[in-house]
DNA sequence: CCGCGTTGCCTAAAGCTCTTAGGCAAACGC
DNA sequence: GCGTTTGCCTAAGAGCTTTAGGCAACGCGG
């Protein structure tokens, strides 16, 4: 029998390709043993488990969206920048479910660390600086638009707006109208109204 | 052997305590079974397969949430009515975090059609109406609010916010403010600026 | 009160999954 | 060319889902 080439790394490349294929959750040792044409046991010398796969693909589909967003902003700012935000992760999502879904895997705290989660949370805070808000209310900010993004991308891979109009592309540009308008306008803590 | 009386419909309220407590992924036929001191093939009487126990549980978490959220809202409008629907939610999958997960399970379209979806929608609908916005917009909000809810509380469980100042709890609040400023000035779509 | 039928839970079994332990042979360094 | 490393193998155990068929407990009619 000749040597496939197995590898962390390759493991995790060919689940982040199963991972759109078959849907995240189906990345499992079984399919990736299947496609590399190797027995499940195989892939144990180079992954500790399921999860560590999962955990390889997640980091891996961190990073790459990491770059994509920097090359998105590359040149851009103010309600361009926000555009170009949202459309990144958006895009990404609707080509790679896959790997999008794998970004969402919860990470204990010091692979987090070490994840390319840190340089998204430092580009959105970046878009953010050209709104000029203030600290407590940035940090909002950055939470606001997590939210936003990240919900109404799983309302849509879910299929929530399928087959009802106006389209979803439609809605996604109003929405970023509105998040424009709120971070432009950002309103002030309410106090009692006289 | 005396019968221990097992029902669809107990199984499925069982599965939902089960989720909260061991996440709704766990909620698997052979788990069940150890619940009920029942041998696992005993459950298929009762349930089809282990996506037919998830649907139950998940109808019957939007069926529950549906409620809680019309309680929420009797007798509010206005900015009243988004915060009680958003909290609701937002409490909902605090203290029920597996069927809170139970309700985002996708559906066929029968079955979502028989669900407590549509009420959910409908319910939304009626907050907006005191924002008096005209059609596309409308709907447009919908799916706003549908995002940053679930977006929010999307992170919030995955534990997003946790360790991290100032709390979800706060940012949480500056964003209904942000959402109910932005429904009472929506923004008009964008022309050319001169 | 008792038999009878229904129905509920059982045992048995097949096929899938993940994971660990230990073996053989291919590829690499010298 | 030889030895060591190491990559992929076979073997095996435990857990999960699902189907098929059997026994006995419950509930109804007499």
């Amino acid at each position: 029998m000749s040597r496939v080439g197995l590898t962390a790394d390759r493991l995790a490349r060919a689940g982040a390709e199963l991972a759109d294929e078959i849907g995240f959750d189906n990345v499992t040792p079984s399919e990736l043993a299947r496609r590399f044409g190797v027995k499940v046991a195989s892939l144990y010398s180079h992954v500790r488990s399921a999860h560590d796969l999962r955990v390889r693909v997640a980091l891996l589909a961190l990073d790459e969206l990491a770059d994509l967003v920097a090359a998105g902003l590359a040149g851009r700012s103010g309600r361009d920048a926000l555009e170009a935000l949202g459309d990144v992760y958006r895009d990404y999502a609707r080509s790679h479910p896959g790997r999008y879904a794998a970004t969402r895997l919860p990470l204990d705290h010091e692979t987090a660390a070490r994840s390319a989660g840190p340089r998204h949370a430092a580009m959105t805070r970046a878009v953010l600086r050209a709104y000029h808000l203030s600290e407590p209310d940035e940090t909002h900010a950055v939470r606001l638009l997590g939210s936003t993004f990240h919900g109404f991308i799983a309302l849509e891979l879910a299929g929530g707006f399928s087959h009802s109009s106006p389209g979803a592309r439609e809605s996604w540009a109003r929405i970023l109208d509105v998040l424009d308008f709120s971070l432009t306008h950002w309103p002030p803590t309410p106090g009692n109204t006289p």
